[in-house]
DNA sequence: TTAAAACATGACCGTTCAGTCACTCTTTTA
DNA sequence: TAAAAGAGTGACTGAACGGTCATGTTTTAA
């Protein structure tokens, strides 16, 4: 639950780093996160592989050789950019595991999946800018840039399988479905739905499709106890 | 129903074209399937947009003046490479919203849709890379080379709901959702299933995979009848 | 048969890009 | 405070790219 909200520069000097409230350590802070929330509309609206450093570091008004003293290239301000949002998926993915393994109760792993529905719910509040941009690149290829963005993908689809395989383990699936395929299609819509409502400005009422995603999942997992008694 | 299965150029010529039989037509056809079918495979391993025409050319064994005859460049081929796809499967949509507003009875409504769901696959038995380039790349931003497939990505969008339309005014669907919401869900679960069996060469088991799409389709459309009685 | 159109080729051109570097200024650390 | 490391800059370079074109060949259509 840290509010660390700033992006790593993917290189840091080894002698003299300064101090960690320092105004070296700062400035990198800034630098790092003025390249990167300039690259992300430039990101979204062309697609990054054809975004140049010339225009990212333009957009940032930071010089050439700057951009090239905080990353090795575009791969690494893109594993840059992506790394707070994977932190805080995984980590919600992490303790929703957590809450399921320890459940004693039916109730309590629909409480589980909630408090998860929640968390995730304030991850793309918080950033729907690169939530949109992990959808609408999540299946590249494995080579340049985007190599981060796939794995991030690969992790969300691993992700989902273990959390799947626990209500499969239960019983508490009403399809037949493997975890494997149940997870696949569960995160299938989950993504498309979002990525269609992150995409129309227009298309507005968030809660009808908080609404779809909930009644989804919950749809599926009414096998035994009615979804009754959950805090 | 028939049997095109050739990419049409992007450029013809309009004083000397050829008989439809003759050299002309009959080396055209050869010049633009050569290309196309070597563009696609570079498509696939490293993104629409990194490919560049000289390595399209170089592969295809033709010169880079002979690609500028055929084509206007990368966005004119990508949508010759994707015509043929995108007419199969519109046109089977087609039939299919055809079938459903002539259909009497809730019986013929699930005969429409197992009728689409086996012509969809041979649709993806014909072309399986075509239809795993579009899902790598059909939410790319509406810029540049990858404009075709973020068209034909709407198109299914669309598709899916017309059809979806006519579950929901017929009360045969499950879900209080609205059809847009609906389709959406499906077509993402859909994707997504198709995009990771695609991406694994060693997940075989198709049978799993259509058994899940299917049976989440019908999972989600019973309202009234059983579905015992269809053909 | 013949003139015009289409075709094939790859050298060529202007542009753009990733990445480097010399230079200057700032910060750290001892 | 002084030396060394870090930081900022933008010009520069070499490679690569999209697109054109001059040249020569083949096909069409009359």
């Amino acid at each position: 639950m840290s509010n660390e909200k700033s992006y790593a520069p993917g290189r840091v000097p080894k002698q003299r780093p300064g101090k960690v409230g320092g105004k070296r350590a700062a400035n990198r802070v800034e630098r790092t996160r003025a390249i990167c929330e300039a690259a992300r509309p430039l990101f979204l609206q062309r697609g990054v592989e054809t975004v140049t450093v010339d225009e990212i570091t333009q957009a940032a008004n930071v010089a050439k050789g700057s951009f090239y003293r905080y990353f090795d290239g575009k791969q690494q301000l893109v594993r840059s950019l992506f790394e707070p949002l994977v932190e805080e998926f995984l980590s919600a993915m992490q303790r929703c595991e957590g809450r399921l393994n320890a459940a004693a109760s039916t109730a309590e792993v629909f409480s589980a999946y909630e408090t998860l529905a929640g968390e995730l719910a304030l991850v793309l509040l918080q950033s729907p800018e690169s939530v949109k941009l992990y959808l609408q690149e999540c299946r590249a290829p494995s080579e340049g840039a985007r190599v981060p963005i796939r794995e991030f993908s690969e992790q969300v689809t691993q992700a989902a399988i273990s959390l799947t395989e626990v209500a499969h383990q239960r019983k508490l699936l009403r399809t037949n479905l493997s975890a494997r395929l149940t997870a696949i299609t569960v995160v299938g819509a989950t993504e498309n739905l979002l990525f269609r409502f992150l995409d129309r400005n227009d298309l507005g009422e968030p809660h009808e499709v908080t609404g779809a995603l909930v009644g989804m999942v919950l749809d599926g997992i009414r096998a035994e106890d009615p979804p009754a008694a959950h805090s």
